[in-house]
DNA sequence: ACAATTTTGTTCGGAGTCGAACATAATTGC
DNA sequence: GCAATTATGTTCGACTCCGAACAAAATTGT
């Protein structure tokens, strides 16, 4: 449409290149569909492919001795997926799992090494949001530390709304429950009071945010902290390129 | 002593450096001495030095709204103060307080810069510790998640003795509570308890490890998780480096 | 239409940690 | 040596989350 050769990039890292960088990408890049749970890489696994998410958005998850298991980080389209690969690390540390399905562009490992030992601005791209994605985990593992579950649940909630279109996701309280690394039951009791307070509303499998605002005052600062640091980043990347015209 | 001309390096990292590089680094290297307590980096500041610890060892917090901090890594001898620097950003996402103290390579930021773009041999070792210290935060988070606060003191006791030539060192109640994120009593009674186990001994302000073994059966099992991932890094170097010559 | 499966709701006692307040012991400063 | 300071020890009720067990509702398969 509008005529124009080059269409937007819906993932936001992949958009800040330059448009030269880019498109050296393009004929390495393919765009596949995640679907809703589906596990991109195991924990000691081989990473054999990088993505870079248009509208999914995917949980990093951790595993305990006991087997138990917590999301670390959540990754949509302002990141990739596959960061210790830009650290020459070729083996996932954490279980990667699609939480909300949509496409993304994969590329295969060879194919990322190259580009990325050639493009000064992928790699300067990638470095920052490793730097971002570790902030993430950090933020996680204080937030764990202090702040009670409903608050880590409505935050959890604002950050998949912000990578979600829509105010309506798919997601079950047992799924949440695994990815907040709590009982079930738990996720059931904070969930009716948050209904009640009528932040969000809910029904099998799918819910609705209600009150974005009433959901972040329930919210630890955590969301807020690590969301203003990746607005932060981005806003000094705009700056520190004032060459760059908008208009593609 | 020894008429070698070239002394054992004890920052690990560095130590795995070809010797080329290695040299390149000295004349901007400023040995320095880090007293326990001394905050390297505030949240948010500027970074002006990155250190790297020959036999101290720093603690990296991060603090949430409510104005409480937690430990989320701590770094010795095997790594670097001063990660984000390695990814292109110069503001410390965390608190880096000296947790033991010692000696440690200090380097401006601006003879980083210079250094880590023309050794690839620097690049490859701090990305290695980078990647290996999102492991350790994450891990982190897990164990804030899952594990009860005798086993993450447990853990920390060990880490920490990991980075300390001796069994004993200095610490005290209080300074433990602010790096586990707890009160100072539950601390409190979870050494006594260990004591009576005749796990450890202390008095004032220092703690005496007595048996490693039995802690680590207390502890939960991200120290060995973390420890085990540590050592698998450090043999892949190992053979992956094989025309390396032990005797230097 | 109906059985099987999946998802959500409710209750129970117990363990762990919290904040607060106070008591005791060791060290330091003068 | 003695007062001030710092470090450690003990107790209290309140709150959160746990595991376990069971109930009810919604959806799916055939």
């Amino acid at each position: 449409m509008l005529g124009a050769r080059q269409v937007s990039i819906p993932n936001r890292l992949l958009a800040a290149l330059p448009r030269k960088d880019y498109r050296k990408l393009l004929p390495v890049f393919e765009p596949v569909k995640l679907a809703f749970g589906q596990t991109l890489y195991d924990s000691q696994s081989q990473i054999r492919d990088v993505y870079f998410p248009n509208d999914c958005f995917v949980s990093m998850l951790t595993t305990v001795d006991t087997g138990r298991a917590a999301e670390v980080g959540l990754i949509g389209s302002e990141g990739m997926i596959g960061v210790p690969m830009a650290l020459g690390v070729a083996v996932s540390p954490f279980r990667a799992v699609v939480q909300g399905e949509g496409t993304a562009m994969r590329m295969r490992t060879v194919d990322f090494r190259r580009n990325f030992s050639t493009s000064a601005a992928l790699k300067r791209e990638v470095f920052l949001f490793t730097h971002l994605l570790m902030i993430q985990i950090a933020q996680t593992a204080a937030c764990n530390r202090f702040h009670v579950m409903t608050q880590r649940m409505a935050r959890w909630l604002l950050m998949t709304h912000d990578r979600v279109n829509s105010n309506e996701f798919r997601i079950t309280q047992e799924f949440l429950a695994l990815m907040l690394g709590v009982r079930r039951v738990g996720v059931s009791v904070a969930m009716s009071a948050l209904r009640d307070h009528k932040l969000i509303a809910y029904r099998r499998g799918v819910i609705t945010i209600l009150d974005q605002g009433g959901l972040l005052a329930v919210a630890c600062g955590c969301y807020k902290t690590v969301k203003d640091t990746y607005s932060r980043a981005q806003a000094h990347k705009a700056n520190s390129r004032p060459a760059q015209i908008r208009n593609s």
